[in-house]
DNA sequence: AAGTCGGTCAACCGCACCTAA
DNA sequence: ATTAGGTGCGGTTGACCGACT
């Protein structure tokens, strides 16, 4: 028995959004919040299926997201976090606030994996390259499969997975998400990297809320997570995280106020000409 | 000017995981 | 314990754009 497909994909809209989408979707996140992602596109009245509103929103259209390039000291913490992680991309974003995965993913594709290689580095064990080349150069000579799987590049980045490096990783005995205790220097390095971006992001956030009306209005009501984003490094806005996935915007919020900040947003920026502005747009 | 090529990135696809019934 | 629905994740695709010939 076959999964059943996420949505009836006959007579939904396919490729790049249009800026009218754009506007639907966020209009209807900000006033409604997101209950079930299957529900909102019929809520909101768009020819999209929930997961294509989702992706929208996680990796375009939410207020929090980083726009930009990324810094050298961001990709060094990136190739870092890689080396531990492997290619678990919505893990390594978790220590980038504001950034997608998707964003990490194809900035790793595109650029890292790239300078890797013209450092000598395989982007994927993360070792020198001639040690690579001569486990290849044995699987010409030797004929015995097994012996070489498990040796093999891909063989030792499973094996560094298993051994609860990563477990510990991402979460200590407290909870906490972080480096391990043994790896001190790492864990300093990220740590603080993670906690200047987010401090960037706060304030590159309040500057950009502040030239916008509902930013000023969320900023000046003590909104949820905005008022205690200082020490909990959350950028979340004050959309919860995508845990709950639910945003009480909607009840608290008076409608005129969000439909001010979208048409500030209109006002100030095309959303197709979004990117354009890069990261410029939170230090204007 | 036109064609080709390579890089970038938004979006899609399918599977895995989680959770409620 | 099982099942089905919802969501998350990682791999892949394809459109777009600039550089180059």
């Amino acid at each position: 028995m076959g999964r059943q497909p996420c949505c009836d994909k006959v007579g939904l809209k396919r490729g790049p959004w249009t800026i009218e989408e754009d506007h639907k979707l966020m209009n209807f996140i900000l006033n409604n919040g997101i209950h079930c992602w299957r529900m909102v596109p019929k809520l909101a009245g768009l020819l999209r299926c929930g997961k294509s509103c989702r992706l929208r929103w996680i990796n375009y259209l939410r207020p929090d997201l980083k726009r930009g390039g990324f810094t050298e000291a961001e990709e060094n913490q990136m190739i870092q976090l890689h080396s531990c992680l492997g290619n678990r991309w919505s893990k390594i974003a978790s220590h980038f606030p504001g950034r997608t995965d998707n964003e990490i993913k194809n900035h790793w594709n595109t650029r890292i994996k790239k300078r890797l290689k013209h450092l000598g580095e395989d982007p994927l064990t993360h070792k020198p390259i001639e040690e690579k080349e001569n486990i290849e150069e044995n699987k010409d000579t030797i004929t015995q499969h097994s012996n070489i799987t498990s040796s093999s590049p891909e063989g030792e980045l499973e094996e560094s997975r298993g051994t609860g490096l990563e477990a510990k990783l991402l979460e200590d005995s407290n909870g906490n998400k972080g480096f391990p205790e043994s790896d001190e220097k790492s864990r300093n390095e990220v740590q603080l990297t993670t906690l200047d971006d987010a401090n960037d992001i706060l304030k590159n956030y309040e500057v950009f809320c502040g030239s916008l009306d509902l930013g000023t209005l969320m900023l000046n009501q003590g909104f949820p997570n905005t008022s205690s984003m200082s020490n909990s490094y959350s950028t979340s806005f004050s959309v919860e995280d995508s845990n709950n996935a639910s945003i009480s915007i909607g009840e608290t919020m008076q409608e005129n106020c969000l439909q001010q900040w979208v048409d500030s947003v209109d006002s100030m920026l095309s959303w197709d000409g979004f990117n354009i502005f890069g990261q410029d747009l939170f230090f204007f």
